[in-house]
DNA sequence: AGTTTGCGAAACCGAAAAGTTGCGCATATA
DNA sequence: TATATGCGCAACTTTTCGGTTTCGCAAACT
């Protein structure tokens, strides 16, 4: 039942919702029309992103806004941080360097 | 048993093993080691890294090092990109102003 | 008031995932 | 040659996931 953003970002359907209502917010039966799928469908998805505070609700009468907390997708940055600073200082070198310190040892 | 990244990095073991042979190409049994599992279970994993092409194969005798393709981590970046654009171009001014407009709708 | 619409929640189902166990193969070591 | 080690693969079990169906509630409309 504990969800983190991985998982929540795991699915194409709500990596497909998460990006609908990046700009805009939403209601699930708005949100249905854009997917081939039934509106019960997404609002299981939006639960599980809520789950996550990865969105956030606004009620207005009987209609329900969902939209991104883009705040939260920082989180993934920050985790993606530690491969950046691999791939973005010259890896390609490093790798070469590390496979030539193997092949001596063999 | 089609699989993409997003779903690879969505188990918190695949994450830290991901972490763990980034800078260092691991044998299965070291890669066991360092948690709470069994070879198997991490012989598993790396299958799964395998097919979504996150981590390459080095033989060398019996043993089989594993290493983290980088490059193919630039995959989630290049996802983030669109949200990234939004929360660096001071998202938050926008939030209040589309607030605003909605408020006065009501 | 009665009906329609928008929604969440719960129950259910088939498919897939994660982990365990056991096996076989290849490479080391005695 | 015999034994131990490192590994992948396949079978099996338990759990989880994604979707559908059904229900009940609240807000809107007639």
């Amino acid at each position: 039942m504990r969800r983190d953003i991985f998982q929540a970002i795991a699915d194409p359907t709500r990596r497909a919702i998460i990006a609908l209502i990046a700009l805009q917010a939403m209601t699930p039966n708005a949100i249905a029309g854009h997917f081939d799928t039934t509106r019960q469908a997404v609002s299981k998805h939006l639960r599980i992103l809520a789950e996550c505070e990865l969105v956030k609700q606004e009620h207005k009468g009987r209609e329900i806004y969902y939209q991104l907390k883009i705040d939260k997708m920082k989180e993934i940055d920050n985790w993606l941080e530690q491969f950046r600073k691999i791939w973005e200082s010259r890896f390609d070198q490093l790798d070469n360097l590390l496979s030539t310190i193997k092949k001596q040892k063999k």
